[in-house]
DNA sequence: GTGAAAGCGCTAACAC
DNA sequence: GTGTTAGCGCTTTCAC
C-alpha cells in the first residue's frame, strides 16, 4: 500500500531526531540555518507531507467543516456549495457535504455523523421536515460552532446568512400586480421554515400595499418543498379547480418553481395566458423554459462564501464569541415571459 | 470547547482499565458479561463515540474517499454524487467532494489535497482540460486505489464505470435520421475525453449505417465542455453561418445541451423548425424547455453507486487486485419535441 | 541547537 | 477476565 514519508524516515536518514525535523519543517526559530536547510531539502526531495490525521489528533481539530443541505441537485445549493468551497479551500479547510433530502431523520443522522467525524464546525440549511432542532442545540451548547444559512432557526443564537427573502417575495409579487394580475396565489415550502415565513410576509405586504385582499385558500404549503412532485401536482390541481381560479402564482422555492411549471403543464394550463408565474429559483436555464421564467434569484455563491467565512472565524476565534450577526443579501428579480400579461 | 467523552473517562469512572472499556465496546469475547454490560450502559448514557481520527491514525486509513468531478451544478454529477453517497454511507465511508471546474490545474490541486488528507481511495471523472494524468499515475503506482467513472483514461489500469456512450450516441443519431434529418452536425466536449470519443464513434456509426456522408465541418469540439457559454455560442454561430446549414444537431454533453439551446435562441434559430436537437443530458427539467428536449439520459445514480462499490472493494481487498473491469451502463433515449420533423 | 519523552485517543499484543 | 504497554505521526516541553 501507499506509504507516505514520515518525520521518522527523514530523521533516520539524516541522523537527527524527529523533533529537529519537525522544528525545521515548521519553521521553528531554534534551529541552525544549516540543519534546517538540509532537512528542508531532503523533505522536499522525498515530497514529504504532514499527516493531517496525526495533526488533527494532536491539535484536536480536523480542519474540516460539515455542510448539511437538502440536495446538491438544486441550483441554489450547488451554487452555495461552490461558494463555501472557494473560501474553505483558501483557508485550508475541507468540506464534508451531506444531503438530507428534506428528511429530519437524515438530518439528525448526518449531523451526528459529521460531529462524530470531528468536524470543526457546521454549515447548515435545515431540512423541510425539521421542526425540532435539539440535535443541533446540544452540539452547539457543547461548543461546536454552527452557522446557519438559507433556512435558519431562531432557536440557536449564532451567525446566520440569508437572502432578503421578504424583499425578494415583495418585489416579485409587486411585479405581478403591476403586470395587471389581481388573483395572485402563493405556493411555498414547509410552513415552519424561515424562508417560507419571510417569503409569505413579502407576498402579503405586496398585496396589502395594493389593497388586494388576501385569500387564505390562495396560500398553499408544500411541506416537502417540491421534493415530491405529486405534492406539487396536488397543489396546482387544487388551485386549478377553484371557482375563482388565480390568474397568477408566486412560488417560494427553487425546486417548487420548476415543479409548478411541470404541474401546470400536466393540468393543461397555459403560462402566462391562463396563469402567470414568478418564483424563487437560481436555475441557470430559467431562460430556456416554456415560457421563460420570471425568477427571484439569490446570490447563492456569495451566501455560501459569507457563511463559510463566518464559520471559520468562529472556529478560529480564541475567545468565545458572544456577538452574533445575521447577514442578509439582496435578491434579484429577473423578469421574463412567464409574467407577461396577455 | 466541545469535549467528547473518551475511553479514559469511562475507564476512570468505572474503575477499570482503558482496554477493558475498549474491548467491551468493540464486542471482544474475552470480557465478562457483567463488566461488558456495565461499560455498555455507561457508555450509552454518556453518548460515547469513537474518535474517528484516533482510529484512522491507528488503522492507518481514514474511511473516507475523495470524489473529483467537474461541477456539482450539473445534473449528471449531482445524481452520481447521490449514488456514491448512498453506498459510502452504508459502508461507513465519508466522501470529500471536490470540483475541478474543468481545469487541469485545479484537478491536480484537488487530487493532491485529497491524497494528503489521506483518503483511502479516489473516484474521479477527468476535467475537460486534463490531457496528462501523471498526477494520478504516481498516486496509483504508490498503491492508492482509484476508480474512474464517466470520463475515464486508458492510461491507468483500474476499475472504470461508464455509460454506453457509443450506443447512446448511436441511438440518438439514428433517431434524428429516422425523423427525416440528413444534415446532422455534432457538437461535443473536449476532443481527448473518452466520452467525446465514444459519442463521436456512435454518431459516425449511425451516419454510416444510413450511408450519410460525414462532413468534417459538421463536427465541432467545445474544449470547455459548455463551461464557457461564449464557446458554445461560437460553435452554434459557426454552424448557423454554413452555406449548407445543418438541419439537426446531436450534442455530446450535459452542460452543452442546455448551452446549445440557449445559443440557438440567441441566434434566432427555431428548434426544431430550423434545426432539430438531441443531446446527452440528465436534466430533470428537459421536459420544460422550449421545445422540450430529446435527451440521452444516463443512469447517473447507479453509475455513482457502482463506482463507489468498486472503489470500496478495492480499498478493502486484502491482496492486491490485478483483475480490473470496466462496467458499462445503458443509456436511455427520451424522445421529446426538439426532434420533431415539421 | 538538539534530543528525549510525553501525550493526542485508540487498539492489540502481551502479561498475569 | 483484566491490566499494562507500545505504537499509529506529530508537536512541544523539558533537559542538556
Amino acid at each position: 500500500m501507499f506509504e507516505p514519508v514520515k518525520l521518522k524516515d527523514i530523521a533516520k536518514a539524516l541522523n537527527v531526531s524527529v523533533s529537529t525535523v519537525s522544528r525545521s519543517l515548521s519553521g521553528g526559530h531554534e534551529i541552525s540555518e544549516k540543519t534546517r536547510n538540509i532537512v528542508l531539502r531532503y523533505a522536499q526531495k522525498l515530497n514529504y507531507r504532514q499527516n493531517p490525521i496525526a495533526l488533527s489528533l494532536k491539535e484536536r481539530r480536523s480542519r474540516s467543516i460539515g455542510v448539511v443541505i437538502s440536495e446538491v441537485a438544486n441550483s441554489y445549493f450547488s451554487q452555495a456549495i461552490s461558494g463555501i468551497e472557494s473560501i474553505a479551500y483558501d483557508r485550508g479547510y475541507h468540506i464534508f457535504i451531506t444531503q438530507t433530502h428534506e428528511s429530519a431523520d437524515r438530518e439528525i443522522a448526518n449531523v451526528q455523523h459529521l460531529s462524530s467525524r470531528s468536524v470543526d464546525g457546521l454549515l447548515i440549511s435545515l431540512a423541510s421536515e425539521t421542526q425540532e432542532i435539539s440535535h443541533l442545540k446540544s452540539l452547539h451548547d457543547k461548543g461546536l460552532p454552527i452557522v446557519f444559512f438559507d433556512r435558519v432557526s431562531p432557536e440557536i443564537e449564532t451567525h446566520k446568512v440569508i437572502a432578503n427573502n421578504y424583499k425578494g417575495a415583495f418585489e416579485a409579487t409587486v411585479h405581478l400586480i403591476k403586470s395587471g394580475f389581481r388573483r395572485i396565489a402563493h405556493i411555498t415550502g414547509a410552513h415552519h421554515l424561515s424562508t417560507s415565513k419571510d417569503r409569505l410576509r413579502g407576498y402579503l405586504a405586496a398585496l396589502d400595499l395594493y389593497s388586494i385582499p388576501c385569500k387564505p385558500e390562495y396560500i398553499i404549503y408544500c411541506e416537502n418543498g417540491g421534493m415530491i412532485q405529486a405534492e406539487t401536482d396536488a397543489a396546482i390541481a387544487q388551485l386549478a379547480l377553484m371557482p375563482d381560479r388565480p390568474d397568477a402564482l408566486f412560488i417560494g422555492g427553487d425546486k417548487l418553481s420548476t415543479g409548478c411549471l411541470s404541474a401546470l403543464k400536466k393540468q393543461g394550463l397555459q403560462v402566462p395566458q391562463d396563469i402567470a408565474i414568478a418564483g424563487f429559483t437560481n436555475s441557470d436555464v430559467a431562460e430556456l423554459f416554456k415560457p421563460s421564467l420570471t425568477a427571484v434569484s439569490q446570490p447563492a455563491y456569495q451566501i455560501g462564501q459569507k457563511a463559510a467565512e463566518m464559520l471559520i472565524q468562529l472556529i478560529e476565534s480564541k475567545k468565545p464569541v458572544t456577538q452574533f450577526e445575521t447577514e442578509m443579501f439582496s435578491t434579484e428579480l429577473i423578469v421574463r415571459k412567464s409574467t407577461d400579461k396577455v
